[in-house]
DNA sequence: AAAAACATACCGACTAGTCGGTTTATTCTT
DNA sequence: AAGAATAAACCGACTAGTCGGTATGTTTTT
């Protein structure tokens, strides 16, 4: 039955996300990440390649979840999606915690290896365009002022990335979840038309 | 004489910034920073406790270079503050690629170091509480609009990390230097008056 | 001569990954 | 339906190598 070998699967995933957050890829070891999913090293490299394979298999996962969250605001006004996403706050900053120090994994470990570079730099490529091509829009169908495309996306991205960043780091050092609703307003002010 | 001394332990530092940068702190190891210093394994611990304390001694280093910065930004009036860190820009590309990875690796290790985490976040909420008091200062004189400081301060100290984030991630991905010039007039105009 | 600075050899703990063998589930044969 | 054959899932001892740190000895400076 297959039903034993997914469950083993996922029960690696699950520790093996766990663990990088709290220790990062280098210090959570495989033999860690085995007595964590209650399973042998041999059920271990039966499901992934190697501890860098588990590894794409998490990021593979978690960039779903971004592309999904992009997908369900198409069809949507400019100004209307900024105001979406406004909504979207409280339930990031919620998982923030338990999502965050794998994300910055992530980032770290894809600045030194190829592979995972390019596994994570594309989508977020998407992401930026996703944010340039919205603006655009909105400046053409007169909401928005006349800014840059390019340059309002980068500053989106980037207070967006921060936010996050410094959510992670200092997390008791300030309402994260309402700095970024007001960060937003702030923007959003700047770019539509009065 | 303790010139030897003294250039031993610089190279050290030097060593160690550039292979944690490239490899991050648990991927060089001891052997490897005294061998691209040219230094044996006693003269390392000679001069530093332990690998840990190696680090904190580099943080040290960068701390002080943005306190420095900020230092030297005193006395001036709001807008001519943003303007002057704008002129700094290029400079702080240029060496961004050498430096930023290993502030990442600060970042991360402060996440799950508390001896560091203290060591390297108490020197950011202050730089959060300058742009802050810096805000407020323009909003009270009256060339700024009437925005809250603290948020504003976030976002700012947002865009700031997240884009030196992406410029790490993807140096190649567009022109750092001209986009952080560009968003930086972007938010300095809406706060600014007109 | 004393002390500081440095070098070398070494230690125990730990690591990713391997491999021969066992258990469990599925399919085929009668 | 019962049993044999096969395949997938799993186990855990083992390897070969790395790591941070130390113990001990040598050179250089004062």
């Amino acid at each position: 039955m297959q039903q034993r070998s997914e469950e083993t699967r996922s029960r690696i995933l699950e520790s093996a996300a766990k663990l990088f957050s709290e220790r990062g890829f280098n210090a959570a070891s495989v033999d860690d990440i085995c007595a964590d999913a209650k399973i042998s090293k041999g059920a271990f490299y039966h499901h992934f390649e190697s501890k860098q394979a588990l590894f794409l298999a998490l990021l593979d996962g978690w960039l779903k979840i971004i592309d999904n969250a992009i997908e369900a605001s198409k069809d949507k006004t400019a100004p209307e999606t900024f105001v979406q996403m406004t909504g979207a706050f409280p339930y990031i900053f919620a998982t923030a915690g338990n999502h965050l120090p794998m994300f910055m994994e992530f980032w770290l470990q894809a600045s030194r290896d190829e592979k995972i570079w390019q596994a994570s730099i594309a989508p977020y490529r998407r992401y930026h365009q996703y944010f340039t091509s919205l603006i655009k829009k909105g400046v053409e169908e007169g909401s928005f002022v006349n800014v840059d495309p390019q340059i309002a996306s980068r500053l989106i991205v980037s207070a967006a990335m921060g936010l996050l960043l410094q959510s992670l780091l200092d997390p008791e050092g300030a309402k994260w979840e309402k700095v970024a609703r007001e960060s937003t307003t702030m923007l959003l002010n700047s770019l539509v038309k009065k």
